[in-house]
DNA sequence: TTGACACCTTGC
DNA sequence: CAAGGTGTCA
């Protein structure tokens, strides 16, 4: 199956890899869980190559998923999404090698810009092992537990740097990255609870956990991005008030109800045309 | 159930 | 001075 073309500009910086960067232009260089990865554009197409034995390129892309059909019950049920469908044609949820990154790399994410969560996560991705081309695996849960909070703050984190060691250590007690794969396999519902009780993480950060750590397809994170496109397009008389826990909920359940388990990438489009919209020097490559 | 505020740093 | 979630309290 020939690899659909994917905006890998949004991919990376639209909030799901967090210790990629542009090494040239449209060359994307870096390592998620304890895999190395360069990626490109050429012409249409994306194209890639992992830097260590573990590179599992096709996983990553799910390159299984049938994109196309994805797309097209989304613009079925959806059709006020169909702009957004084709102006981000290759855009998809990847699918991330750890869960632990992910879990840690949101925790860092809350209330913060990609501009900050970028440098935060690569500086933990140091405290890793090697894996070849100068990368490193991210760190154990383990091994965050164990740092001090003025380490964290001193490195930028600011208030997170306590909520990130803290998470790490209840992540620990309620069974570690067992616990992390036994959520993925336990469905929505419960995963989401279950992350949403650990102290700094919210409703939100619960979600990002869900899709793009668990698998969890039905996980909408309504971020500020997302709110705002939700509320224009359904929820017009919310319009400038503050995201609640009702009308967060509320947003989450229409996308569900729309569109099952192809909620979480239905968001996907509704935040990445709001970013877009918000952020002109993001330059991305549209087709 | 909602709104208001503190928390921390970067960038416009 | 605005942006960006969570926790807490009125």
């Amino acid at each position: 199956m020939p690899e659909e073309e994917v905006n890998l500009r949004l991919c990376f910086l639209g909030g799901q890899m967090f210790r990629f960067q542009e090494e040239a232009p449209g060359v994307f260089f870096g390592a998620t869980g304890s895999e190395g990865y360069r990626l490109w554009r050429e012409g249409a197409w994306v194209v890639g190559e992992g830097t260590g034995p573990q590179a599992r390129l096709e996983r990553l892309l799910r390159a299984g998923v049938q994109v196309a059909e994805v797309r097209a019950r989304i613009e079925d049920r959806g059709p006020e999404l169909a702009p957004l469908l084709g102006a981000f044609q290759g855009l998809r949820i990847l699918r991330q090698p750890s869960r632990v990154e992910v879990f840690i790399g949101f925790l860092c994410s809350a209330n913060n810009n990609l501009h900050r969560i970028m440098p935060m996560v690569r500086s933990l991705g140091e405290l890793g092992a090697e894996i070849g081309d100068g990368l490193r695996g991210f760190p154990s849960l383990e091994r965050v537990a164990s740092l001090e909070e003025g380490e964290l703050r001193s490195r930028g984190f600011g208030y997170r740097a306590p909520r990130v060691i803290l998470a790490a250590r209840e992540a620990l007690e309620r069974g570690g990255t067992a616990w992390l794969d036994d959520l993925a396999a336990g469905g929505y519902d419960r995963a989401w609870r279950e992350l949403a009780e650990v102290k700094g993480i919210g409703r939100k950060l619960a979600d990002c956990i869900c899709l793009f750590g668990l698998d969890q397809g039905e996980a909408v994170p309504v971020d500020t991005h997302v709110w705002s496109a939700a509320c224009r397009l359904y929820f017009p008389e919310w319009e400038g008030k503050a995201v609640t826990e009702a009308r967060y909920q509320a947003v989450g359940d229409l996308f569900r109800s729309k569109f099952g388990s192809d909620a979480g990438w239905a968001h996907q489009f509704l935040f990445s045309g709001n970013l877009v919209r918000r952020r002109k020097d993001l330059a991305l490559p549209m087709s």
